[in-house]
DNA sequence: GCTTCATTTGCAACATTGTTGCATATAACA
DNA sequence: TGTTATATGCAACAATGTTGCAAATGAAGC
């Protein structure tokens, strides 16, 4: 499904900064930073203009956000090429390496148990080491 | 067990600031946070000084850090009062009314299978949702 | 195609979390 | 008590994100 179509569907007006970002994400396989995506797109738009985009994508659940680590933010797309939304409780994997982060859509992330009392909406998980690049790599 | 022989026993230098951490994160009895913790040593050590500091504790394996989102950092002990290190395979529970985040001690997480090359050397897992004080609070 | 208007964008400023360099202060040991 | 490696404070900087306000623009109707 083309960027156009995807925020046609959500709602939301056709801008070249929303555009970008959809398709930067399309186009890698990985979840991207911040300065990637803007690199992407030429550097031409301005840091505030990207975070409220990409706030805008969040919130009309077109892309999520994954904290890898404090310092290690990246954006995904949560629908795949063929339109289909993506099963979103899925684990994440980052590489303490290359600083990859890969969304290991085929690992669902479990039921846990909470205390008595507390409601549980959300998990998220992020399993940390060495990618399939780096693993092979004498360090 | 007491801050002075935690830090001797990893050989650290017994420093008003590190003593000043172990305390304040021992008497809470949920996570802190930088701003906590620094309030709590009375507001009048550097922030350059709390983040070295805390750097040398997680180093040496005395606390741990938990990101529950990028803009909230908690640190807690990875020792119990009566000296014994706790598992440190847990899950965490982030509370998205109170911003509490606790330490559930009980509940392990899990192994995830990860693809073909890929090394797992660490997993963590964030529960989102309401905790126990904010979950029969109408809002 | 043009007008209108709500929405988006850019700029300036600020907040939080963290790091680095360098001079000074201090803990630990002999 | 003196020596020395280590810790601390200050200034500066980096990354990630937010807010206010004025100017630009997308979309919808005519």
């Amino acid at each position: 499904m083309n960027a156009t179509t995807l925020l046609h569907r959500h709602k939301l007006k056709k801008t070249p900064v929303r555009l970008g970002i959809i398709n930067a994400l399309q186009q890698s396989g990985t979840p991207l930073a911040e300065g990637d995506i803007r690199k992407a797109l030429g550097d031409i738009y301005d840091r505030v203009t990207f975070y409220r985009s990409i706030q805008t994508l969040l919130l009309s659940g077109i892309v999520h956000r994954i904290v890898a680590d404090n310092t290690t933010i990246r954006y995904a797309l949560k629908y795949n090429t063929d339109g289909n939304k993506r099963k979103t409780d899925h684990a994440h994997f980052f590489c303490r390496r290359c600083n990859t982060v890969v969304c290991l859509n085929e690992v669902s992330t479990r039921k846990y148990k909470v205390p008595e009392g507390f409601i549980a909406e959300q998990c998220e998980v992020i399993i940390k080491g060495l990618c399939n690049k780096c693993s092979g790599i004498n360090e």
